[in-house]
DNA sequence: CTCCAGTGTCGAACCGGTTCGAAAGTCAGG
DNA sequence: CCTGACTTTCGAACCGGTTCGACACTGGAG
């Protein structure tokens, strides 16, 4: 392959110069200019990214580190995969996957050996291990997710609590008096996952306010425990009319659990829920929900990101950012 | 961040001794190998990529292309790219995500610019114009799928045409005399799936010499239209006693659907199809299948491409590997 | 005692870019 | 005609590793 030295000889110049007529550094004559472009194209010319890499310390590459449990619905992490990727293309870097099951040593591995200039962790948990190797490797890196020790790194997040206290308030409009709610299956709280609680007590603390039973109950992941779970809470509640899912996987298998049980919506049982609109038009979600927004936290965080790599001074101190979600009102309460 | 230099000067060495000692290319004396050690575990040393690549000309990290279309069941992807990722870590590689939706032109910006050292194709049809490209830019590529001109690269892919057989025979042997099949979508077809006429072909040509009636139609990948379309093509053939699933979404969607028109699986249908084992769990599916071994897939796809990209001489001529299916009995047909 | 093979280490060149300082050339103002 | 500012280009150093050839030293064979 066609080096710079290469080019800059079949132009005539030297190699610097064939550097400042890329990167437009400094001025570089037009008819110079243009002898460089057409050697570029008649050598098929690309700068070695490593070696470019070597030179200004910056790779443009971002790492995406992920997290797979053996118990959790894995399409759901599709919906912030894809927007991370597309947004970190459009402002000129790629993603590296990581997919390692030891998250810690994985950061140290793609920091410290400069692979990547900051990096993206998907699924953070309250104490997660991995914030201490981001915060040790000294690159800039976003999180999605909160944490409880959110010092010197950016967060981008739903607000929950809100989200939950839409969801009330829908219901409540509607004169709904009793209300389940199932959250996320009872491990994903354990392992710390502080979007379960944080919906969850806003819901409890907002419907206390309202006068408003409700009953919580964690989902399972997987079926067909997600349909005994359901029917079981259903059974033990013929009396709640309002039905609130904080969990992907049961949301996803919810229709055919109802339809099995001749439960129509909203006549029967009102039905709320809080999910992506990707997630919710793939699996064909009939619900009114809470945008979780996957695609638009995906894109901030990755903006963040990317702001923090290219000018840490203009950046400013790291932030936590709870964005505001939407009600999209699908019909499915009465 | 410690260099080479730092490690060597703590250690009372040159530079290429501590690189010897790293690579063990050398003999190393014990002695000031062991003072080589503790000077990197002091220092904090990790070799930095971009250097090692422009001296190596190896980057140890592998390209993943991906393309989402609009009108795909994106979940199904989930199988593939998980299983790559942990083996290419398991030979030591990384793995740089593409999803510009210009496969061609990501290919050249990877591997002209030496980002990575061979490349992985996901999904690949018939004419597909990446081909072209990963040939072009003389690096390793293998491709899941199957391409009508297969000239130099390495394919790896389910014998769909068996996994056809396989199913219909299943039946056969159940005495089922008429059966529908449900293929993937219609733009599966046109965009040049060649595993949806693969499948559908065997399928056919299968049936016919057991004098068995087969009913072909193309599924739908979003609801509500797959199940207005399932509800139709069992209305049309209310004689049918089996059905033959080759489409994700489908599938995913089929226990609720049933369920609905309150048809019960195996006695008043007998119900097989085609999807891997992890989309099984995922999904809770219950249906006697073809194990489309995603993950044995993405394994041996990356493993071929790690021989290549080490050794270009010993991995021989490009092949097209056809993995051979073996079918999960779940006792959905009777 | 000399010669030779083997062991352990070093110095220098190289991979392919970027960037700084300086030099050469042009032109207007005094 | 000289000076200073500006434009354009070049050469050299540098980023941080790897690798080749050479050199010093050791020990056994002849």
């Amino acid at each position: 392959m066609a080096t710079i030295q290469d080019v800059a000889r079949h132009a005539g110049v030297s190699r610097s110069t064939v550097s400042y007529a890329l990167s437009g550094k400094r001025t570089i004559s037009t008819e110079t200019r243009e002898r460089i472009e057409q050697a570029i194209r008649e050598l098929g010319f690309t700068p070695n990214a490593g070696a470019r890499a070597l030179a200004t310390s910056q790779t443009m590459v971002l790492g995406l580190l992920l997290q797979f449990h053996e118990d959790e619905f894995a399409p759901a992490m599709l919906q912030y995969v894809l927007p991370i990727s597309m947004r970190a293309r459009e402002l000129g870097y790629d993603i590296l996957m990581v997919t390692d099951p030891d998250g810690p040593a994985a950061i140290h591995r793609i920091a410290d050996s400069r692979m990547v200039d900051g990096i993206v962790l998907l699924d953070v948990t309250a104490e997660d291990p991995r914030l201490e190797a981001l915060r040790a490797v000294r690159k800039p890196g976003v999180l999605l997710g909160l944490a409880r020790d959110t010092a010197g790194l950016d967060f981008v997040d739903l607000d929950f609590g809100e989200a939950a206290r839409m969801l009330v308030d829908h219901l409540h409009e509607r004169d709904h008096r009793e209300l389940i709610l199932i959250a996320p299956p009872h491990h994903v709280v354990e392992r710390g996952g502080t979007y379960a609680w944080r919906f969850r007590d806003a819901a409890v603390e907002r419907a206390a306010r309202h006068g408003i039973q409700i009953h919580c109950y964690h989902g399972e992941s997987r079926q067909p425990a997600i349909g005994e779970s359901v029917n079981r809470i259903l059974d033990a509640h013929p009396t709640a009319t309002g039905l609130i899912v904080h969990n992907d996987a049961t949301v996803a298998a919810l229709p055919s659990i109802l339809s099995d049980r001749g439960v129509r919506v909203p006549e029967d049982l009102s039905v709320v829920s809080l999910y992506s609109r990707d997630f919710g038009e793939e699996f064909s979600l009939p619900y009114t929900a809470v945008d979780s927004a996957a695609d638009e936290l995906g894109r901030q965080a990755v903006s963040r990101l990317i702001g923090r790599v290219t000018d840490p001074a203009t950046a400013g101190p790291p932030i936590v950012r709870f964005v505001t979600p939407v009600l999209r009102d699908r019909g499915s309460t009465s």
